[in-house]
DNA sequence: CGGTCTGTTGAAGGATTTCAACACTCGTGG
DNA sequence: CCACGAGTGTTGAAATCCTTCAACAGACCG
C-alpha cells in the first residue's frame, strides 16, 4: 500500500457566524438561475431568503419529510442520497455552490424524494415553495434557467441509468471518478485532486455496490498507479490512462 | 407452461394518411403544457408545427444526431433508448400519447442523448428549436409546466437508479411490471393488461439485465400464477400480490 | 413452407456479495 | 500525553446471483 499523509482537501472550515444574511446579496448573483436578473429584481428577491448553517454529516432535510421549501447552497459540498428498507443507500448527486436542491413541483406528492446531507460544513439559502412559484411565474428566463438546468441533471440521471446498467464495477468506478473530476478536480500534488471528502461508502453509494468492493477497485488503481487515495480523499494520478481504461 | 393466445392487445393500426396536420388542433390541447393557454394563442402556436407518421420500429431520432426539433406523441407509444459501445442498450423510458420527448437544452451538447424508435405505429408532431424556446418565453405557464414535468422525470429516473443500483433482478423486474401496469394497464380478460408490445427483450433493457434471466424471471412469475404472458404482452393476474412481492 | 424473430431452458463459468478478521486514522477524554 | 474507541479502509474465502453459451420450440411473415 502507498504510504497515506493526513488529509491534502482545503476545508475551510466555515463556522455558524460565518454564515450569516449579509452573506446573500453577493451570493445571489452567483446563482446561475438568477443571472438573467438585474439589480433591482435580485434585491426585491433577496428579502424572500432565509440562510443556515449546517456542520458536515447533518441532513438538511429527510426523505419523505414534506417538502415546502426550495434550497440553494451557498458554501461547502452537499450530498443527495436515496435510503432503502434494507439500509442500502444510493447516492445520487453531489453539489458545489451555486447548485440549488429540494425540488418542486406541483404534480406528484410533495415531499422530497431523498435525503440531503452536508458532506462538509455547509452554509444554505432557502425559500418557500410559494415564493419560489411567484418568482418562476413572474421571471420567465429565471423559469427558462431552471428548466435548463432540470433537463441537464436529467440527462446526468440517465447517463448514471446506462452506466449501472450496462458497465462492470470497475467500468463504473472509473466513470464515476472521471465524472467527479470534471466537478470538483484541482490540480495537486498529486495529481487532479478531488477536492471534496470522499469516502470508499460514497464511492460504493455511487457506484451501486459494496464498500469493500469498492476498496478492492480502488487498491487496483492505486496498484496501476493510475490513483493516489487516502482516508477520504482521493486523486486522480494519471487522467488519460484512466480515461482509456474508461473507455476500451 | 400456460398456453398462449395471439395477442390481447389492441394495436389500432394507424396508417400514413391518418397522421395529418388536420388531426393537430384537436391533439394540441391535449397535451399537458399546452392546457393553460387558450384557442387563439393554441391557433398561433399550430401554425409552427409538423406531423409525421413512423411504422414500429422506425426511430425518429438517432442517439448522437444533432437535436433541433421537440416532439410531441400524439398516438402510439414510443420507447428512448441508449446504445453502448459493446451492443447492450438501456431502456430509459416508454412514452404514452401527449408526453414530449428530444428534449433540447442552451447547456450541454446539442445532440440527443438517446434514440427514440417506434414500439408501435405513431404520429408525432414537431417543432424546431428556437420556436420551441420562443414559447417558453412568451408563455410562463408553458415554462413552468414543462419544467414540472422534468422535475417528475427526474424523479422517475432517480427512482430507476436507486431501483438498478439496490434491488434484484427479480425484484426490479416486478417493480418495472407495476410501474409499467400504472402507466399503461388496463383491465381485461387476463387481469390488468399492459396495453403496449413488450418483449423479453424490452424488459431486460429496462431491468438491465439479458434476455434470458428476464426470461426466466418472467416464466418463474407465471408460475406462481402472479402474471399471465405471451409474445409481447404481459397481464398482471395478481397485483396486490406482486406488489407484495415487491415491497417485501 | 421455410426463415426469422421471440421466447425458453440447461449447464458452466464469472463477477460480485457477504461474512469475517484485521489495520490504520483521528478525535476525545482520562 | 497516551490510550481507547469509533469510524474508515483492507483483504481473504465461501457462497450466490447472474451472465454467457448453446440448443431448441413456437409464432408470425412473406
Amino acid at each position: 500500500m502507498t504510504q497515506k499523509r493526513s488529509t491534502p482537501l482545503h476545508l475551510s472550515n466555515i463556522s455558524g457566524h460565518h454564515c450569516t444574511i449579509d452573506l446573500r446579496l453577493g451570493k445571489l448573483a452567483m446563482v446561475p438561475f438568477f443571472q438573467s436578473l438585474s439589480k433591482s429584481e435580485l434585491r426585491e428577491i433577496n428579502k424572500k431568503f432565509d440562510v443556515n448553517h449546517f456542520n458536515s454529516g447533518d441532513s438538511i432535510y429527510f426523505q419523505a419529510e414534506k417538502a415546502t421549501r426550495l434550497r440553494v447552497l451557498v458554501h461547502g459540498i452537499i450530498k443527495l442520497l436515496r435510503h432503502s428498507s434494507e439500509g442500502k443507500d444510493i447516492l445520487l448527486d453531489m453539489l458545489k455552490p451555486g447548485e440549488f436542491f429540494g425540488t418542486l413541483s406541483d404534480l406528484g406528492e410533495n415531499v422530497y424524494q431523498e435525503t440531503a446531507m452536508a458532506q462538509t460544513d455547509v452554509c444554505v439559502m432557502s425559500f418557500g415553495a410559494t415564493d419560489f412559484r411567484m418568482i418562476l411565474k413572474n421571471y420567465p428566463p429565471v423559469a427558462i434557467a431552471v428548466l435548463d438546468i432540470t433537463t441537464n441533471k436529467l440527462r446526468s440521471s440517465h447517463d448514471k441509468l446506462h452506466q449501472l446498467a450496462t458497465l462492470s464495477v470497475p467500468q463504473r468506478i472509473v466513470h464515476i471518478l472521471g465524472m467527479l473530476s470534471e466537478k470538483f478536480g484541482e490540480e495537486s500534488e498529486y495529481g487532479k485532486l478531488l477536492q471534496l471528502p470522499l469516502s470508499r461508502r460514497d464511492i460504493a453509494d455511487m457506484a451501486g455496490t459494496s464498500t469493500e468492493t469498492a476498496s478492492r477497485i480502488m487498491s487496483d488503481l492505486q496498484d496501476k498507479e493510475l490513483i493516489v487515495s487516502g482516508r477520504q480523499w482521493v486523486a486522480i494520478k494519471n487522467p488519460d490512462q484512466l480515461k482509456k481504461l474508461a473507455d476500451g
